[in-house]
RNA sequence: GCCCCUGUGGCGGAAUGGUAGACGCGGCAGACUCAAAAUCUGUUGGUGGCAACACCGUGCUGGUUCGAGUCCGGCCAGGGGCACCA
């Protein structure tokens, strides 16, 4: 953008000095700047090469919390980072507007979800501003914005098209405090994972996403993401669940259609001791036409359901059918056929074999029934015995007790019936996933209407585009329970597109993952009059780093990719995967207080006296100090960042984020930490301002040379320079953080400062202190512009390319070598670096003589050999 | 139950198989000050010793190696994920 030179810079002159960087000033002048020059737009002509970073969107709840500092903390990090490095850098921001607590708000507060919504996201904008965050404002986007979710219903329409999404009758889970149904994903521990409600089940026709179509791409792609966190993959497979197994097909005494089960593994064949369906199989449906026992076993299995108490009553119990199943490969082996409360009718047919030798759920279940335990794979290990007690038998192993497959391996015979299976018709190999479908229907107002019609004669038609998009009535109300958009009473009275007759709108809207699976293509182009612009998504496409944290590993993750899969094959795209590099941040923790009746406090309520008891600052009660937990709403144990930002500016926020822990792990926010901070930023520019006077004029021509102090400084500030940027790179933001601090105490010890006195001295301080300001520009990026204003420069450091360092000057000259004696240290020899080994081994063995530490632990014992490692250790072995 | 991750000073944490504890926080001692705050200087793993120095020390336990926080085996603890998935 144009107008660098009128921009705010020449008409906030600072005074020459100032004693204290005052950062409310400071920042507000900076922030201001940067926005007039424009200085973070992502262009989509320019020709460098392009960066997309980008950090997971937030939901507007009302105020920023310390996570979010977190994590567009290190987004920033990366983005002016690589701006600094030449990249045309794509760096937005927006909101995940839609969801449940705006409808709650509405219910109980009285303000529509849409205000409600957009309040926060004023709020939440301001404060992320307030950050200094290098954002490229002019692309922000907010879901619940017709000008995003119009877009949204014409992908919906595309993928309906494609067959990848489709209705069905099915068993949902359903929060019913929520009242709204919810994915599979979605329910953890049986519970739902907003609400925290047990789950129940019904029988409602809703609306899927074929993610199972893409099952094995969505597995097999992980491999080739090797700058995801591994944890996340290995979460995301353990979530899909691929399983080879085989289908085994069962006559049954007295009835003329076989049953049919699944099982992965069919080696164990001769080891089945019975059958077991499922309570909803058409099986036990039959079986308990007739019989009053299995009609009440059935009912007992569906009153506990997926609840709670089931899980955690992990009995299992069966009921005898009666019914006798001939073994597919013994003619005169039956085998009892029962109803088990643990066989998952979703799961492969609904019905397994049991082989309790083998599966220890299987042999639970025998024991209890007093069914027989076969032993059909001989232990791997010969000196243990046969006999099958309370344990069974999972490892690898060969066969026996088992006809035509004895002395195969368990491989070979799985292999081996199954080939026999599908030649006598009686089976066949098959592939079963654990992944499901997504439901995305949700019984909820504030979310993106799905833009179909019910007519009763058509049947479903979908809106045509040209009348998208089929915006949310303003007018819904939200206080009574169920959909408002059902409850509305004329909104979803329309016609058929198809008929021109009477037609009833969709009520459901969209599941809010799914808004948020294409929002980072939706950024490329953001006001484009198509979802998705090839041309520019092609350009930025993918991520090259995302950011966000590790809750979202199997949803909103999961969901992307899937939906990057559905935009390529609906020709919105060409992209494999959404995100070539992931990084996951840990979560920002907080001392928990509780006084003495147990009520929880705020950090802000309690106040540490010098005898080091805890107490209540207003009645000044003892309180107990509990440990570090993620700071949260309920545990009280939050900080405000604006009340941070108040204190102390962002750049101190900023800087704790980033010091101390790694940003993959938890970090404990700590008052004595943020102040520590603070301290730095403060020192920082206290080593600017009184430097900056004493140094030559910025653009001086280098002097021919250099004295020693002068050169010592230059290899410091190179070699700092390259270690940071190194650092930097490897997401290693807490050892950077460590190198500034000893670069800056080096530059304020004033032995060190000695060296400015000279031409030469003056020159390679103001080269030192020029690279400090740009290493630190990333992170503290208010105080970096403060301090290259100081050091006489018009331009700002936003727009600076990264120092680049000087290989020989950043090579040190003297290595310091460890002298040991037996692996253990005795003292140290100065060599010059890369002094060949013979001479390193002659210096050694000549300073053991004068050593007393090395003498000593020799004590004139023959030398047996002598270890030098180039640079760094010499061991004498004796 | 299965899978994954993490165990290092009082605390957060550094350390391509090569001088363990960088850097920060906290503590202690001192300077400045009437005093305090701020700032600055020194010191700070443990044990013994006036000291030089010695010994011990990266959850425990074996191993590989001239040398292990780092690699391998077995255990223990904490955290996370999955879980009637046949």
């Amino acid at each position: 953008m144009a107008g660098c030179e009128r921009g705010p810079l020449g008409r906030h002159r600072p005074p020459a000095s100032m004693a204290r960087y005052e950062p409310a000033v400071a920042e507000r002048k900076w922030q201001a700047a940067w926005a007039q020059r424009g200085a973070f737009a992502g262009r989509d002509d320019d020709p460098r090469p392009k960066y997309y970073v980008l950090e997971m969107f937030p939901y507007p709840s009302g105020r920023i919390h310390m996570g979010h500092v977190r994590n567009y903390t290190l987004g920033d990090v990366v983005a002016r980072y690589k701006r600094a490095k030449g990249f045309n850098v794509l760096h937005p921001m927006g909101w995940d507007a839609f969801g449940l607590p705006a409808e709650n708000a509405a219910r109980d507060k009285g303000i529509h979800p849409k205000e409600w919504t957009l309040n926060n996201i004023a709020t939440m904008r301001g404060e992320l501003q307030r950050m200094g965050l290098s954002i490229d404002w002019s692309r922000e986007i907010a879901t619940c914005h017709p000008g995003y979710y119009a877009h949204q219903q014409k992908l919906f329409l595309d993928f309906l098209k494609a067959g990848l999404a489709y209705r069905k009758k099915a068993k949902v889970n359903w929060d019913p405090i929520d009242q709204t149904v919810l994915a599979n994903e979605q329910v953890i521990d049986g519970k739902g994972w907003r609400s925290g409600a047990p789950v129940e089940k019904r029988e409602l026709e809703q609306w899927f996403f074929s993610i199972t179509r893409f099952a094995e791409d969505l597995l097999s792609a992980l491999d080739r993401l090797e700058n995801w966190p591994e944890r996340v993959r290995v979460m995301q497979r353990n979530w899909i669940g691929r399983s080879e197994g085989c289908r085994v097909q069962w006559d049954v005494l007295g009835r003329t259609q076989r049953l049919e089960v699944y099982t992965t593994r069919p080696d164990t064949l001769f080891g089945a001791a019975f059958l077991a369906v499922s309570a909803d199989h058409p099986l036990a449906t039959e079986v308990a036409k007739n019989d009053a026992n299995a009609r009440s076993f059935i009912a007992e299995c569906h009153s506990l359901g997926t609840s709670e108490e089931a899980i955690e009553a992990a009995e299992k119990r069966g009921y005898d059918t009666g019914l006798r199943a001939r073994h597919p490969f013994r003619a005169n082996e039956q085998v009892p056929v029962f109803i088990a409360n643990f066989v998952l009718m979703e799961y492969g047919t609904g019905a397994i074999f049991g082989c309790p030798a083998h599966d220890q759920r299987d042999l639970d279940f025998a024991r209890k029934y007093r069914l027989p335990v076969r032993r059909v794979v001989a232990p791997a290990n010969p000196s243990e015995p046969i006999e099958i007690g309370d344990v069974a038998y999972t490892g690898d192993g060969v066969l026996m007790n088992s006809d035509f497959l004895n002395g195969m391996t368990v491989p070979q015979a799985k292999n081996e019936v199954a080939m026999r299976l599908e030649r006598a018709g009686r089976g066949k190999r098959e592939l079963n996933f654990r992944l499901r479908d997504w439901g995305v229907s949700r019984q909820r107002y504030w979310g993106c209407p799905i833009p179909v019609v019910h007519c009763p004669r058509c049947g479903v038609v979908p809106v045509p585009e040209k009348d998208l998009p089929v915006r949310l009535p303003e007018d819904a109300r939200f206080d009574q329970s169920g959909n408002p958009l059902e409850n509305h009473p004329t909104w979803k009275d329309t016609s058929c597109p198809s008929c021109k007759g009477k037609a009833r709108r969709e009520t459901d809207t969209l599941d809010t993952f799914v808004d948020s699976s294409w929002y980072f293509a939706r950024f490329c182009s953001p006001r484009a009059s198509v979802p998705i612009e090839r041309k520019t998504v092609d350009a930025w496409l993918p991520v090259k780093q995302y950011i966000g944290g590790i809750e979202h590993a199997v949803l909103h993750l999961l969901y992307a990719r899937f939906f990057t899969r559905g935009l390529r094959a609906t020709g919105h795209l060409s992209l494999d995967e959404p995100f070539e590099a992931l990084f996951t941040q840990g979560m920002v923790g907080h001392q928990t207080y509780k006084d003495e009746h147990g009520k929880w406090l705020f950090p802000s309520e309690v106040a540490v006296g010098d005898d080091g008891q805890a107490r209540h600052k207003e009645t000044g009660r003892p309180v107990t100090v509990g440990r570090s937990e993620k700071m949260s709403k309920s545990l009280k144990n939050v900080v405000d960042p604006g009340a941070i930002i108040d204190k102390y500016g962002a750049d101190t926020a900023r800087w704790f984020m980033l010091s101390d822990s790694p940003p993959e792990r938890d970090l404990e926010w700590t008052d004595a930490g943020a102040a520590g901070a603070f301290r730095f930023v403060q020192r920082l520019w206290r080593l600017f301002d009184e430097s900056a006077n004493a140094l030559p004029r910025p653009r001086t021509p280098a002097p021919k040379q250099f004295g020693a102090e002068a050169a010592r400084m230059r290899t410091l500030t190179h070699r700092t320079v390259a270690k940071v940027s190194a650092d930097l790179e490897r997401f290693r933001f807490n050892v950077a953080v460590a190198r500034i601090y000893e670069f800056v105490n080096t530059l304020l010890d004033p032995a060190v400062g000695g060296a400015a006195k000279g031409a030469d001295g003056g020159w390679a301080r103001r080269e030192a202190l020029e690279a400090l300001a740009r290493l630190v520009a990333p992170m503290i990026p208010h105080s970096a512009e403060e301090a290259w204003q100081r050091l006489g420069h018009t331009s700002i450091v936003t727009d600076e390319a990264w120092p680049a360092f000087d290989e020989a000057l950043a090579r040190e000259d003297v290595a310091t070598l460890g002298v040991q004696v037996n692996g253990k240290l005795r003292g140290t020899i100065e060599v010059a670096v890369g002094m060949p080994e013979a001479e390193v081994r002659a210096l050694a063995l000549k300073e053991a003589e004068s050593q007393e530490r090395i003498k000593n632990a020799l004590e004139g014992k023959p030398i047996r050999k002598v270890i030098v490692v180039q640079d760094r250790v010499v061991n004498i072995v004796v």
